[in-house]
DNA sequence: ATTAAATGTTGCCCTAAGTCAAGGTTTTAC
DNA sequence: GTAAAACCTTGACTTAGGGCAACATTTAAT
Protein backbone atom coordinates (compact mmCIF):
# COMPACT_ATOMS: atom_id res chain seq x y z
CA UNK A 1 0.00 0.00 0.00
CA UNK A 2 0.92 3.91 -0.66
CA UNK A 3 2.49 5.16 2.45
CA UNK A 4 0.34 8.19 2.29
CA UNK A 5 -2.61 6.02 2.22
CA UNK A 6 -1.28 4.19 4.98
CA UNK A 7 -0.66 7.13 6.94
CA UNK A 8 -4.17 8.25 5.98
CA UNK A 9 -5.81 5.28 7.76
CA UNK A 10 -3.27 4.80 10.77
CA UNK A 11 -3.88 8.14 11.79
CA UNK A 12 -7.84 7.88 11.37
CA UNK A 13 -7.24 4.26 13.42
CA UNK A 14 -3.60 2.85 14.72
CA UNK A 15 -3.61 -0.42 13.41
CA UNK A 16 -0.85 -2.15 12.59
CA UNK A 17 0.30 -2.25 8.68
CA UNK A 18 -0.48 -5.78 8.10
CA UNK A 19 -3.84 -5.31 9.01
CA UNK A 20 -4.53 -2.56 6.81
CA UNK A 21 -2.73 -4.15 3.38
CA UNK A 22 -5.18 -6.24 2.70
CA UNK A 23 -7.23 -3.29 1.27
CA UNK A 24 -4.92 -2.60 -0.95
CA UNK A 25 -5.81 -4.66 -4.06
CA UNK A 26 -9.02 -2.41 -3.98
CA UNK A 27 -7.16 0.63 -4.77
CA UNK A 28 -5.74 1.21 -8.45
CA UNK A 29 -2.77 3.96 -9.68
CA UNK A 30 -3.95 6.19 -12.03
CA UNK A 31 -2.08 9.12 -13.67
CA UNK A 32 -3.54 11.89 -15.20
CA UNK A 33 -2.86 14.58 -17.74
CA UNK A 34 -3.09 18.04 -16.39
CA UNK A 35 -6.52 19.74 -17.17
CA UNK A 36 -7.45 16.36 -17.84
CA UNK A 37 -11.24 15.14 -16.75
CA UNK A 38 -11.94 12.77 -13.86
CA UNK A 39 -15.71 12.88 -13.82
CA UNK A 40 -18.04 15.57 -16.02
CA UNK A 41 -21.45 17.61 -14.95
CA UNK A 42 -24.30 15.12 -15.76
CA UNK A 43 -22.07 11.03 -15.40
CA UNK A 44 -22.64 8.77 -12.38
CA UNK A 45 -19.56 8.99 -10.18
CA UNK A 46 -18.14 5.20 -9.93
CA UNK A 47 -14.81 6.11 -8.00
CA UNK A 48 -13.78 7.90 -4.83
CA UNK A 49 -9.80 9.20 -5.80
CA UNK A 50 -7.29 9.45 -3.31
CA UNK A 51 -4.72 11.84 -4.48
CA UNK A 52 -0.98 10.65 -4.27
CA UNK A 53 0.66 13.78 -6.07
CA UNK A 54 -0.66 16.95 -7.62
CA UNK A 55 -4.22 18.31 -7.36
CA UNK A 56 -8.19 17.92 -8.36
CA UNK A 57 -11.10 20.51 -8.10
CA UNK A 58 -14.57 19.73 -7.94
CA UNK A 59 -16.64 22.50 -9.59
CA UNK A 60 -19.92 23.10 -11.04
CA UNK A 61 -20.65 25.67 -13.77
CA UNK A 62 -24.12 27.67 -13.91
CA UNK A 63 -26.44 28.64 -16.90
CA UNK A 64 -23.80 31.79 -17.32
CA UNK A 65 -21.10 29.73 -17.78
CA UNK A 66 -19.60 30.93 -14.27
CA UNK A 67 -17.63 27.70 -12.87
CA UNK A 68 -17.81 27.83 -9.01
CA UNK A 69 -14.77 25.28 -7.63
CA UNK A 70 -16.41 23.88 -4.65
CA UNK A 71 -13.26 21.31 -2.93
CA UNK A 72 -9.80 21.82 -3.86
CA UNK A 73 -8.06 18.04 -2.48
CA UNK A 74 -4.06 17.95 -2.88
CA UNK A 75 -1.68 15.34 -1.84
CA UNK A 76 -3.09 13.00 0.74
CA UNK A 77 -6.78 13.92 0.77
CA UNK A 78 -9.86 11.94 -1.02
CA UNK A 79 -12.22 13.69 -3.08
CA UNK A 80 -14.59 12.47 -5.36
CA UNK A 81 -18.29 14.00 -5.71
CA UNK A 82 -20.07 12.69 -3.00
CA UNK A 83 -23.70 13.12 -3.67
CA UNK A 84 -23.66 11.70 -7.01
CA UNK A 85 -21.40 8.41 -5.23
CA UNK A 86 -23.80 8.56 -2.65
CA UNK A 87 -26.89 8.86 -4.10
CA UNK A 88 -26.09 6.91 -7.37
CA UNK A 89 -27.66 10.04 -9.65
CA UNK A 90 -25.66 11.87 -12.19
CA UNK A 91 -23.24 14.57 -10.79
CA UNK A 92 -23.87 18.18 -10.87
CA UNK A 93 -20.16 18.77 -10.49
CA UNK A 94 -17.17 18.23 -12.76
CA UNK A 95 -14.27 16.67 -11.08
CA UNK A 96 -10.89 17.70 -12.83
CA UNK A 97 -7.15 17.84 -12.55
CA UNK A 98 -5.45 21.55 -11.53
CA UNK A 99 -1.63 19.37 -12.30
CA UNK A 100 -0.31 16.47 -13.66
CA UNK A 101 -1.99 14.41 -10.75
CA UNK A 102 -1.44 10.52 -9.82
CA UNK A 103 -4.45 9.18 -7.80
CA UNK A 104 -5.64 5.84 -6.15
CA UNK A 105 -9.11 5.12 -7.00
CA UNK A 106 -11.78 2.84 -5.49
CA UNK A 107 -14.77 1.56 -7.06
CA UNK A 108 -17.78 2.67 -5.60
CA UNK A 109 -19.72 -0.50 -4.62
CA UNK A 110 -16.43 -1.88 -2.62
CA UNK A 111 -15.73 1.40 -1.31
CA UNK A 112 -19.47 1.00 -0.05
CA UNK A 113 -19.40 -2.94 0.43
CA UNK A 114 -15.78 -2.30 2.11
CA UNK A 115 -17.94 0.56 4.47
CA UNK A 116 -21.11 -1.96 5.51
CA UNK A 117 -18.19 -4.91 6.59
CA UNK A 118 -15.10 -3.63 7.62
CA UNK A 119 -15.00 -1.26 10.88
CA UNK A 120 -11.40 0.46 9.79
CA UNK A 121 -13.24 1.75 6.45
CA UNK A 122 -16.69 2.11 8.29
CA UNK A 123 -14.67 4.30 10.38
CA UNK A 124 -12.68 6.35 7.84
CA UNK A 125 -15.85 7.19 5.61
CA UNK A 126 -17.60 8.14 8.61
CA UNK A 127 -14.21 10.82 9.72
CA UNK A 128 -14.57 11.44 5.88
CA UNK A 129 -17.89 12.85 5.86
CA UNK A 130 -17.89 14.66 8.94
CA UNK A 131 -14.60 16.55 8.38
CA UNK A 132 -16.47 17.63 4.84
CA UNK A 133 -19.44 18.62 6.97
CA UNK A 134 -17.97 20.33 9.25
CA UNK A 135 -15.31 22.22 6.42
CA UNK A 136 -18.44 22.60 4.06
CA UNK A 137 -20.19 24.38 6.81
CA UNK A 138 -17.16 26.48 8.37
CA UNK A 139 -16.80 28.15 5.08
CA UNK A 140 -20.11 29.00 4.23
CA UNK A 141 -20.43 30.31 8.32
CA UNK A 142 -17.03 32.31 7.48
CA UNK A 143 -18.11 33.80 4.13
CA UNK A 144 -21.44 34.35 4.68
CA UNK A 145 -21.79 38.18 5.30
CA UNK A 146 -17.62 38.62 4.99
CA UNK A 147 -16.98 40.73 1.88
CA UNK A 148 -14.08 39.71 -1.01
CA UNK A 149 -11.27 41.10 1.16
CA UNK A 150 -12.45 38.96 4.10
CA UNK A 151 -12.68 35.99 1.85
CA UNK A 152 -8.84 36.45 0.59
CA UNK A 153 -7.40 36.74 4.50
CA UNK A 154 -9.32 33.97 5.31
CA UNK A 155 -7.87 31.85 2.73
CA UNK A 156 -4.48 33.16 3.24
CA UNK A 157 -4.91 32.35 6.71
CA UNK A 158 -7.01 28.85 6.47
CA UNK A 159 -5.76 27.80 2.88
CA UNK A 160 -2.03 29.43 2.21
CA UNK A 161 -1.40 26.71 -0.28
CA UNK A 162 -4.21 27.83 -2.49
CA UNK A 163 -3.53 30.60 -3.10
CA UNK A 164 0.54 30.09 -3.25
CA UNK A 165 -0.29 27.18 -5.59
CA UNK A 166 -3.14 28.21 -8.15
CA UNK A 167 -3.94 30.21 -10.23
CA UNK A 168 -5.92 33.66 -9.52
CA UNK A 169 -8.80 32.41 -11.84
CA UNK A 170 -9.18 29.02 -9.90
CA UNK A 171 -9.24 30.89 -6.66
CA UNK A 172 -11.39 33.68 -7.28
CA UNK A 173 -14.14 30.57 -8.68
CA UNK A 174 -13.52 29.40 -4.93
CA UNK A 175 -14.52 32.57 -2.96
CA UNK A 176 -17.11 32.96 -5.16
CA UNK A 177 -15.91 36.45 -6.64
CA UNK A 178 -14.39 37.79 -10.02
CA UNK A 179 -11.28 37.33 -10.71
CA UNK A 180 -10.74 40.94 -11.86
CA UNK A 181 -11.87 41.45 -8.02
CA UNK A 182 -9.18 38.92 -6.94
CA UNK A 183 -6.91 41.12 -9.05
CA UNK A 184 -7.45 44.49 -7.80
CA UNK A 185 -7.15 42.48 -3.51
CA UNK A 186 -4.20 41.43 -4.22
CA UNK A 187 -2.21 44.61 -5.42
CA UNK A 188 -3.44 46.06 -2.18
CA UNK A 189 -2.19 42.99 0.13
CA UNK B 1 -40.83 4.84 21.25
CA UNK B 2 -42.79 8.14 19.38
CA UNK B 3 -44.17 7.10 16.16
CA UNK B 4 -42.39 10.03 14.35
CA UNK B 5 -38.82 8.35 15.43
CA UNK B 6 -39.88 4.96 14.75
CA UNK B 7 -41.24 6.02 10.94
CA UNK B 8 -37.70 7.49 10.80
CA UNK B 9 -35.42 4.84 11.41
CA UNK B 10 -37.62 2.35 10.03
CA UNK B 11 -37.52 4.38 6.65
CA UNK B 12 -33.96 3.82 6.68
CA UNK B 13 -33.53 0.66 7.86
CA UNK B 14 -36.81 -1.55 7.78
CA UNK B 15 -36.65 -3.58 10.85
CA UNK B 16 -39.29 -4.87 12.87
CA UNK B 17 -41.13 -2.55 16.19
CA UNK B 18 -38.98 -5.11 18.25
CA UNK B 19 -35.57 -4.30 17.35
CA UNK B 20 -35.73 -0.86 17.89
CA UNK B 21 -37.94 -0.55 20.88
CA UNK B 22 -34.58 -1.38 22.77
CA UNK B 23 -33.57 2.02 21.88
CA UNK B 24 -36.38 4.02 23.80
CA UNK B 25 -34.70 4.33 26.79
CA UNK B 26 -31.99 6.53 25.75
CA UNK B 27 -34.21 9.25 24.11
CA UNK B 28 -35.73 11.83 26.40
CA UNK B 29 -38.78 14.33 25.91
CA UNK B 30 -38.20 17.74 26.58
CA UNK B 31 -40.07 20.41 25.62
CA UNK B 32 -39.15 24.10 25.49
CA UNK B 33 -40.80 27.93 25.36
CA UNK B 34 -40.61 29.72 22.15
CA UNK B 35 -37.41 31.21 21.49
CA UNK B 36 -35.66 29.36 24.08
CA UNK B 37 -32.15 28.27 24.13
CA UNK B 38 -30.91 24.84 23.97
CA UNK B 39 -27.16 25.92 23.17
CA UNK B 40 -25.34 29.16 23.13
CA UNK B 41 -22.06 29.93 20.97
CA UNK B 42 -19.39 28.58 23.21
CA UNK B 43 -20.91 25.78 25.14
CA UNK B 44 -19.95 22.04 24.46
CA UNK B 45 -22.97 20.36 22.80
CA UNK B 46 -24.26 17.30 25.05
CA UNK B 47 -26.91 16.44 22.84
CA UNK B 48 -28.51 15.27 19.54
CA UNK B 49 -31.90 16.76 19.19
CA UNK B 50 -35.09 14.90 17.21
CA UNK B 51 -38.06 17.22 16.79
CA UNK B 52 -41.48 16.19 17.83
CA UNK B 53 -42.94 19.55 16.86
CA UNK B 54 -42.50 23.05 16.55
CA UNK B 55 -39.01 23.78 15.05
CA UNK B 56 -35.29 24.18 16.10
CA UNK B 57 -33.47 27.15 14.25
CA UNK B 58 -29.09 27.10 14.46
CA UNK B 59 -27.77 30.09 13.53
CA UNK B 60 -24.27 31.92 14.29
CA UNK B 61 -23.85 36.09 14.77
CA UNK B 62 -20.83 38.05 13.37
CA UNK B 63 -18.83 40.39 15.02
CA UNK B 64 -21.67 43.19 13.87
CA UNK B 65 -24.00 41.08 15.08
CA UNK B 66 -26.20 39.79 12.27
CA UNK B 67 -27.31 36.73 12.83
CA UNK B 68 -27.08 33.84 9.97
CA UNK B 69 -29.53 31.24 9.90
CA UNK B 70 -27.58 27.93 9.17
CA UNK B 71 -30.23 25.18 9.56
CA UNK B 72 -33.57 24.45 10.17
CA UNK B 73 -35.06 20.99 11.87
CA UNK B 74 -39.02 20.83 11.83
CA UNK B 75 -41.07 18.21 12.80
CA UNK B 76 -39.51 14.24 12.36
CA UNK B 77 -35.85 15.56 11.94
CA UNK B 78 -32.57 15.73 14.03
CA UNK B 79 -30.46 18.63 14.85
CA UNK B 80 -27.74 19.64 16.62
CA UNK B 81 -24.69 21.16 16.36
CA UNK B 82 -22.28 18.28 14.80
CA UNK B 83 -20.00 20.45 14.68
CA UNK B 84 -19.63 20.68 18.38
CA UNK B 85 -20.82 17.02 18.81
CA UNK B 86 -18.22 15.43 17.14
CA UNK B 87 -15.39 17.69 18.01
CA UNK B 88 -16.26 17.93 21.65
CA UNK B 89 -15.27 21.86 21.16
CA UNK B 90 -16.80 24.70 22.13
CA UNK B 91 -19.97 25.20 19.97
CA UNK B 92 -19.77 28.41 17.38
CA UNK B 93 -23.22 28.54 16.96
CA UNK B 94 -26.80 29.02 18.56
CA UNK B 95 -29.84 26.13 19.02
CA UNK B 96 -33.01 28.02 19.37
CA UNK B 97 -36.73 27.18 19.28
CA UNK B 98 -38.84 29.34 17.17
CA UNK B 99 -41.95 27.98 18.19
CA UNK B 100 -42.90 25.83 21.25
CA UNK B 101 -40.99 22.98 20.72
CA UNK B 102 -41.17 19.20 21.99
CA UNK B 103 -37.74 17.19 20.76
CA UNK B 104 -36.44 13.59 21.91
CA UNK B 105 -32.92 14.26 23.07
CA UNK B 106 -30.53 11.35 23.50
CA UNK B 107 -26.59 12.27 25.39
CA UNK B 108 -23.68 12.81 22.96
CA UNK B 109 -22.14 9.91 24.66
CA UNK B 110 -25.23 8.01 24.13
CA UNK B 111 -25.39 8.48 20.81
CA UNK B 112 -21.69 7.71 19.79
CA UNK B 113 -21.76 4.82 21.91
CA UNK B 114 -24.63 3.48 19.96
CA UNK B 115 -23.04 4.78 16.62
CA UNK B 116 -20.11 2.26 17.42
CA UNK B 117 -21.90 -1.22 18.55
CA UNK B 118 -25.26 -0.86 16.83
CA UNK B 119 -25.50 -1.40 12.91
CA UNK B 120 -28.56 0.60 12.90
CA UNK B 121 -27.57 3.90 14.18
CA UNK B 122 -24.97 3.35 12.80
CA UNK B 123 -26.46 3.63 9.62
CA UNK B 124 -28.83 6.10 10.99
CA UNK B 125 -25.99 8.21 11.23
CA UNK B 126 -24.16 7.94 7.96
CA UNK B 127 -27.22 8.91 6.68
CA UNK B 128 -27.61 11.95 8.66
CA UNK B 129 -23.68 12.91 7.84
CA UNK B 130 -24.44 12.28 4.22
CA UNK B 131 -28.07 14.17 3.79
CA UNK B 132 -26.55 16.73 5.95
CA UNK B 133 -23.63 17.49 3.55
CA UNK B 134 -26.09 16.67 0.28
CA UNK B 135 -28.14 19.22 1.74
CA UNK B 136 -25.16 21.83 2.39
CA UNK B 137 -23.24 21.67 -0.63
CA UNK B 138 -26.54 22.05 -2.74
CA UNK B 139 -27.55 25.02 -0.81
CA UNK B 140 -23.67 26.59 -1.66
CA UNK B 141 -23.73 25.59 -5.00
CA UNK B 142 -27.55 26.89 -5.61
CA UNK B 143 -26.85 30.02 -3.97
CA UNK B 144 -23.35 31.21 -4.95
CA UNK B 145 -23.75 33.09 -7.81
CA UNK B 146 -27.56 33.22 -7.34
CA UNK B 147 -28.90 37.00 -6.68
CA UNK B 148 -31.18 37.34 -3.99
CA UNK B 149 -34.55 37.11 -6.21
CA UNK B 150 -32.98 33.60 -6.94
CA UNK B 151 -32.59 32.61 -3.48
CA UNK B 152 -36.40 33.13 -2.88
CA UNK B 153 -37.42 31.50 -5.52
CA UNK B 154 -34.99 28.53 -4.56
CA UNK B 155 -37.07 28.77 -1.29
CA UNK B 156 -40.39 28.80 -2.35
CA UNK B 157 -39.41 25.75 -4.69
CA UNK B 158 -37.18 23.73 -2.20
CA UNK B 159 -38.25 24.37 1.54
CA UNK B 160 -41.79 26.46 1.31
CA UNK B 161 -42.87 25.91 4.37
CA UNK B 162 -40.01 27.92 5.69
CA UNK B 163 -41.30 30.94 3.60
CA UNK B 164 -44.71 30.38 5.18
CA UNK B 165 -44.31 29.61 8.26
CA UNK B 166 -41.44 31.37 9.79
CA UNK B 167 -40.81 35.65 10.46
CA UNK B 168 -39.23 37.26 7.46
CA UNK B 169 -35.96 38.09 9.75
CA UNK B 170 -35.69 34.17 10.53
CA UNK B 171 -35.80 33.98 6.52
CA UNK B 172 -33.64 36.62 5.61
CA UNK B 173 -30.44 35.37 7.61
CA UNK B 174 -31.36 31.83 6.30
CA UNK B 175 -31.14 33.06 2.60
CA UNK B 176 -28.20 35.65 3.52
CA UNK B 177 -30.07 38.60 2.53
CA UNK B 178 -31.14 41.52 4.25
CA UNK B 179 -35.08 42.02 5.85
CA UNK B 180 -35.37 45.36 3.72
CA UNK B 181 -34.79 43.33 0.66
CA UNK B 182 -36.44 40.28 1.40
CA UNK B 183 -39.34 42.83 2.05
CA UNK B 184 -39.08 44.59 -1.43
CA UNK B 185 -38.94 41.13 -3.70
CA UNK B 186 -41.72 39.55 -1.94
CA UNK B 187 -43.49 42.48 -3.03
CA UNK B 188 -42.56 41.78 -6.16
CA UNK B 189 -43.30 38.20 -6.00
C1' DA C 1 -57.48 45.45 26.92
C1' DT C 2 -53.55 48.32 26.80
C1' DT C 3 -49.08 49.29 25.95
C1' DA C 4 -44.55 48.21 24.70
C1' DA C 5 -41.62 45.79 21.84
C1' DA C 6 -40.58 43.48 17.86
C1' DT C 7 -41.27 43.01 13.05
C1' DG C 8 -42.41 44.53 8.42
C1' DT C 9 -42.54 48.13 4.60
C1' DT C 10 -40.78 51.60 1.65
C1' DG C 11 -38.15 55.77 0.00
C1' DC C 12 -33.57 57.60 -0.64
C1' DC C 13 -28.77 57.33 -0.87
C1' DC C 14 -24.35 54.93 -1.12
C1' DT C 15 -20.86 51.47 -1.70
C1' DA C 16 -18.79 47.02 -2.94
C1' DA C 17 -18.17 44.46 -6.47
C1' DG C 18 -19.53 43.05 -11.19
C1' DT C 19 -18.95 44.09 -16.28
C1' DC C 20 -16.57 45.57 -20.28
C1' DA C 21 -12.58 46.86 -22.73
C1' DA C 22 -7.80 47.31 -23.77
C1' DG C 23 -3.18 46.19 -23.00
C1' DG C 24 0.52 43.42 -20.84
C1' DT C 25 2.28 38.92 -19.37
C1' DT C 26 2.69 34.13 -18.94
C1' DT C 27 1.82 29.42 -20.48
C1' DT C 28 1.02 25.95 -23.86
C1' DA C 29 1.47 23.50 -28.17
C1' DC C 30 3.89 22.30 -32.23
C1' DG D 1 11.67 28.99 -30.68
C1' DT D 2 7.58 31.00 -32.10
C1' DA D 3 2.80 31.79 -32.37
C1' DA D 4 -1.50 31.32 -30.23
C1' DA D 5 -4.07 30.98 -26.42
C1' DA D 6 -4.94 31.66 -21.82
C1' DC D 7 -4.39 34.49 -18.06
C1' DC D 8 -3.61 38.76 -15.35
C1' DT D 9 -4.06 43.83 -14.54
C1' DT D 10 -6.17 48.20 -14.45
C1' DG D 11 -9.36 52.01 -15.63
C1' DA D 12 -14.14 53.60 -16.38
C1' DC D 13 -18.84 52.61 -15.84
C1' DT D 14 -22.97 50.23 -13.92
C1' DT D 15 -25.82 48.01 -10.64
C1' DA D 16 -27.65 44.99 -6.94
C1' DG D 17 -28.40 45.24 -2.66
C1' DG D 18 -27.05 47.19 1.98
C1' DG D 19 -27.89 51.03 5.52
C1' DC D 20 -30.69 54.41 7.52
C1' DA D 21 -34.92 56.61 8.69
C1' DA D 22 -39.75 57.04 9.32
C1' DC D 23 -43.87 54.96 9.69
C1' DA D 24 -47.22 50.90 9.80
C1' DT D 25 -48.38 46.57 11.60
C1' DT D 26 -48.17 42.61 14.25
C1' DT D 27 -46.99 40.13 18.43
C1' DA D 28 -46.12 39.61 23.34
C1' DA D 29 -46.54 40.78 28.29
C1' DT D 30 -49.15 42.09 32.17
Amino acid sequence: MHPLLREYFQRLSPVADQDIEYLSPYFTEKTYKKNEFLLREGEICKYNYFVISGCLRLFTTNKEGVENTRYLAFEGKFGTSFTSLISEKPAFENIQCLEKTTVLRIFRDDFYHLVETEPLINKVYRNILESAYITTQKRIYDFQGADSLERVQWLLEHQPKILSRLSNKVVASYLGITPYTLSRLKAKL
